[in-house]
DNA sequence: GATATTTTTTAGGTTTGCCTAAATTTATTT
DNA sequence: AAATAAATTTAGGCAAACCTAAAAAATATC
């Protein structure tokens, strides 16, 4: 359980192609860099990262397969959340983050069925199949797209509560299609159609939101 | 999740009205008596059990209130593998095992909801509500059922088109007071009273007939 | 009712995953 | 390159939940 988290939240900080560190990793995980560096003692003797003292770590190919499979069972369970629950999609987070740790492959697997193999989660992010495989997506940010030309949302990156918040108030949603009518270069905030509403977003929000030309 | 292991079982064991012993407790959590002793005396300082040392235990109202809940969450993740993921009834205890430890109260709220508000699991035991509550006796098969002790029919499984006609044309409904008066080992068909009337039912319908004891 | 047996508890140990504080290594300044 | 600062590791502890072995209490047997 808590080494999944671990092997979770490399996954996500190893992006970058240099090592992570231990400080990055303990920061994500609100634990002390000691135990971190325990942890990974741990987890190198299973061959699930290569870390060398001092030098930090990154996931092995079994440690990238096992990070995947949780992954996986965490985006299906938001999937499920959101679809089927009804749950919004800023709350699915916290409860997928307890389900994810449910290891039952058979439950994953038909879980996927029943849902009818889902590509993306309720956050945009694409789950991965049995295989550890998932869809690319060419996201680009809000930012990018042209005038007139209409998108999907399909992302939204650093989802801090405020954020998630913020974009429930605006309705703005994974799936919805959003036209970009004006730009401002003064702030650099955009105008955007939705809905048949006109909303103005700001920079900041802007950069946080990706689309797909749809 | 150790601790709600041990609500439920304790639960489970305290049908009659003697205080469990530390023995029992461990047969059945295949732990050593040792550990029971450990865990009771954290559990009274909780006042969720109030075991006295050398005189066993029971759940205080606390403790059964606890427990009811982990038994609820269990028997709602039961029915959910079983009627929607489509696990047979004898695989969902294991996988459900694990799902009934994650805590969120409107997790499990909207999986009733979504389930429909199910009153039995597969096994046909009784789901408790959100308050504790449930149906009391335990849902059995229309084969199971003494000669002569009255029961209501109380879930029909499989409910495809053609028995639900059948059973119809019989006034054989949900709620209907049944007596099972001989039964046929030739062909386990059935003679049941139902209304006054006596009614023969094949095997086959016999099967995804449930009832209750009245 | 004394003794033997069973049950339960106590005492002390193990592992896991975390912690603090001190030591060590690496990186940055001057 | 020496000194300082930052990052990381080591060493030693703590709590939870288990364990074994010995001691104590309750129960059964003669």
């Amino acid at each position: 359980m808590s080494e999944e988290n671990y092997l979770k939240t490399i996954f996500h900080l190893q992006i970058k192609d240099e090592n992570v560190t231990t400080n990055e990793l303990a920061g994500k995980l609100k634990a002390k860099p000691a135990s971190i560096t325990d942890m990974m003692k741990k987890l190198k003797t299973r061959k699930l990262v290569n870390y060398q003292p001092y030098q930090g770590f990154r996931l092995t190919p079994d440690g990238k397969k096992a990070a995947l499979s949780i992954i996986r069972r965490h985006r299906l369970w938001e999937y499920f959340l959101a679809e089927k629950l009804k749950f919004n999609w800023d709350e699915v987070h916290e409860v997928a983050e307890q389900l994810e740790h449910v290891s039952s492959k058979k439950l994953i697997d038909k879980l996927d069925e029943y849902l009818a193999f889902p590509k993306f989660d309720p956050h945009g992010d694409p789950i991965p199949d049995t295989n550890g495989k998932m869809e690319t997506g060419k996201q680009i940010n809000l930012a990018e797209l042209p005038l007139n030309k209409p998108a999907k949302v399909c992302f939204i990156a650093n989802q801090s509560e405020l954020l998630l918040e913020h974009l429930n108030e605006k309705k703005i949603t994974i799936g919805a299609m959003i036209v970009v009518k004006r730009k401002f270069g003064y702030d650099d905030s955009l105008e955007i159609k939705l809905d048949n509403r006109l909303l103005t977003i700001s920079d900041q929000l802007v950069k946080n939101i990706f689309v797909k030309h749809g």
